[in-house]
RNA sequence: GGAGCGGUAGUUCAGCUGGUUAGAAUACGGCCCUGUCAAGGCCGGGGUCGCGGGUUCGAGUCCCGUCCGCUCCGCCA
């Protein structure tokens, strides 16, 4: 139907006749001329009618903006004066001989190139949304990036291999979406949350190295970053240990941005210990490009007067530590209010402050109203530890340390923001080092810090049922810029190993052969050792677009409470289909087609 | 489950301490216009102020409830 896009014409084609095929973008009626920007995926090209060929031009006196038309014309370069440097086939246009509408098209209910427009009719007429060149812009790169992602995997000798969607429900881990058995009444599948047990199979089957591009569901609440479906760039590998692992994990990540954004990541990623981001960061996904850090001043704290401080001190469970923001002095009490409303959501009480006005002068030169607690030695060195200057601020954090770490590495990225700290470019990091296990006080039990199939460092079985707190595993996260991008581990690979970690886990017996049995009895086959990674595509694609949320990343995105604003899924389904599936449903409302 | 922000014309928004007929821009329709590119000029149509209840002489505005969207906590790798 068409010889060109509208993007590709350029002086070169000056007098070649052309057929173009696109959308309207916009119209200009001079009465005595018409232009019309036409749109296609490639572009857009200014198209001219004029009264000299009647037929065409009194076609194009009825085009509206989003007409579908195909153009026959002839290609000249603009009269001088009137080219548009904005727009890359400016110095051209196409002279229109004839004129075929294959569509019209109604006013669509938002303007194409209007950018401000609400996510809620965005996503209701999403197939307008994405003809935006924005939303274009960013589906064209996530092929780009998967395609060279899959071209670096084959060349490495990967294989492509798919796995169930339809499988088994987990007990561990995200909520599962469940997909009722018709032939098995009172059954269930799940829909996977990632293909983890499969690929560890592919590994025991001697394929080697496996990838695969997956969906994944999780029934969990939604985020910017999170949505009920998302996709893996899944990964496992034999033979190998972590280094080898990360090596070949890490040149894949540097080579996507080299090709895709021209930017060259350091060589090796920086590596950070969970323990070591916890005290520096606050977090496991530190931001580094925040050039704020966290100091540790518990055990300057023990012994002071102040319950506050004194009691998580003292407490092996506690943790007191200052965020010292340089400059921060020019804060205004409303804003470090603010900051202390900003805490309290990661369940801190307070937010203790020192403004440090004129380092030299002792305490008098500094202004907090917990300065009373604190004696001369104590202040001395949290200003040295801090690195404190004349017009910093030092916010403290004290309580169980687990939310002193998300408080205040919530407030230093907050702060990084606010006051433009934050430097652009990239920050990748591996971190590694995790614990085993947790211990969860509600439950009273220990769960998977990563995942039941994680192998520890430790060889020792005995060790490890002895004392689980202080396990470490062969877990590792890739963060980039505060967002954790993909996370994987060696896995266990004996028999034995894997029906401790079961057991330490509170899995008995049954369960584990009820639920993982196939795995336990695949062990005993000869599985190699093996271990793997899984990319947060979406994720990584966002950043790499600079969008802020995977929806727009996403073609099709639902909504915050797990709605298609497009389709109206989920809905309701027919009695028939109930019945087939062996399914009553209880709610108040009743059950329509 | 919880906290915050938002919902007014097709769209993006304004609408103050409650007060006459709810405005603007853009889109849309009509007319004029031969070099624009966010074309321009003139005219016009367009509203269940998310929904339900309450307070009041009077509610877009205040109160309660509810629905939807977004951000976050919990949840989730």
């Amino acid at each position: 139907m068409r010889s060109h896009y509208c993007g590709q014409l350029n002086e070169l084609l000056i007098d070649h006749s052309v057929t173009l095929c696109g959308w309207v973008h916009r119209r200009r009626d001079h009465g005595g001329v018409i232009f019309v920007d036409l749109r296609d995926r490639d572009g857009i090209v200014q198209i001219v009618f004029d009264p000299k060929q009647p037929e065409a031009f009194t076609l194009a006196e009825r085009l509206r903006n989003e007409y579908v038309l195909q153009i026959q014309g002839q290609i000249r370069r603009r009269p001088p004066g009137t080219e548009n440097s904005d727009l890359p086939t400016g110095q051209v246009e196409v002279v229109a001989n004839q004129i075929d509408i294959l569509n019209p098209a109604e006013p669509p209910p938002f303007q194409i190139d209007e950018v401000n427009i609400n996510e809620e009719v965005r996503l209701r007429y999403r197939y307008l949304d994405l003809r935006r060149p924005t939303m274009l812009a960013r589906f064209q790169l996530r092929a780009k990036v998967t395609s060279l992602l899959r071209t670096f995997l084959n060349e490495q000798g990967f294989l492509d291999i798919e796995t169930p969607m339809l499988t088994k429900a987990t007990p561990e881990g995200a909520r599962d979406y469940l997909v009722p058995s018709r032939t098995h009444p009172g059954k269930f599948f799940a829909l996977p949350q990632s293909p983890q047990l499969f690929k560890q199979l592919l590994m025991m089957a001697g394929m080697d190295r496996y990838y695969q591009i997956v969906r994944c569901f999780r029934d969990e609440d939604l985020r910017a970053d999170r949505q009920p479906e998302f996709t893996q760039l899944d990964i496992e590998m034999s033979f190998i240990d972590e280094t080898i692992l990360k090596n070949i994990m890490e040149s894949m990540i540097r080579m996507l941005f080299t090709e895709v954004l021209q930017v060259e990541l350091p060589n090796p990623f920086p590596s950070l210990t969970y323990q070591e981001a916890l005290l520096r960061y606050g977090s496991d996904k530190p931001d580094l490009r925040v050039p704020l850090e966290l100091t540790e001043v518990s055990d300057l704290m023990t012994a002071v007067d102040f319950k506050v401080f004194a009691q998580p001190a003292n407490d092996p469970q506690g943790r007191v530590a200052a965020l010292c923001v340089p400059h921060g002095g020019k804060l205004s009490r409303k804003q470090i209010d603010d900051y202390t409303l900003f805490v309290n959501h990661y369940g801190a009480k307070g937010l203790a402050y020192i403004k440090v006005n004129d380092i030299t002068a002792g305490r008098e030169g500094l202004q907090s109203p917990i300065l009373k607690f604190l004696p001369d030695p104590v202040i001395n060195a949290v200003l040295e530890r801090t690195q404190a200057n004349s017009g910093s601020l030092i916010f403290f954090g004290a309580d169980k340390a687990k939310i002193v770490n998300e408080a205040l590495g919530a407030l230093r990225l907050k702060i990084g923001d606010d006051l433009d700290l934050t430097q652009p470019g990239w920050k990748p990091l591996w971190v590694i080092d995790y614990p085993m296990f947790e211990w969860d006080d509600k439950e009273k039990r220990w769960f998977s810090l990563h995942h039941p199939f994680t192998a520890p460092k430790v060889q020792n079985i005995a060790a490890l049922e002895t004392d689980p707190i202080h396990c470490q595993s062969r877990a590792y996260d890739m963060v980039l810029n505060g967002s954790e991008i993909g996370g994987g581990s060696i896995r266990i690979h004996r028999t034995e190993m894997q029906a401790a970690v079961f057991r330490i886990l509170g899995i008995g017996e049954a369960e584990a052969q009820e639920k993982f049995g196939f795995l336990l009895e695949a062990l005993k086959y000869g599985c190699p050792p093996h271990g793997g990674i899984a990319f947060g595509l979406d994720r990584l694609v966002m950043l790499m677009a600079g969008a802020h949320s995977i929806r727009d990343v996403i073609a099709f995105p639902k909504t915050q409470t797990a709605n298609c604003l497009l389709t109206a899924a989920p809905s309701t389904i027919t009695t028939e289909q109930l019945r087939e599936l062996h399914i009553r449903v209880h709610t108040t409302e009743t059950v329509s087609s």
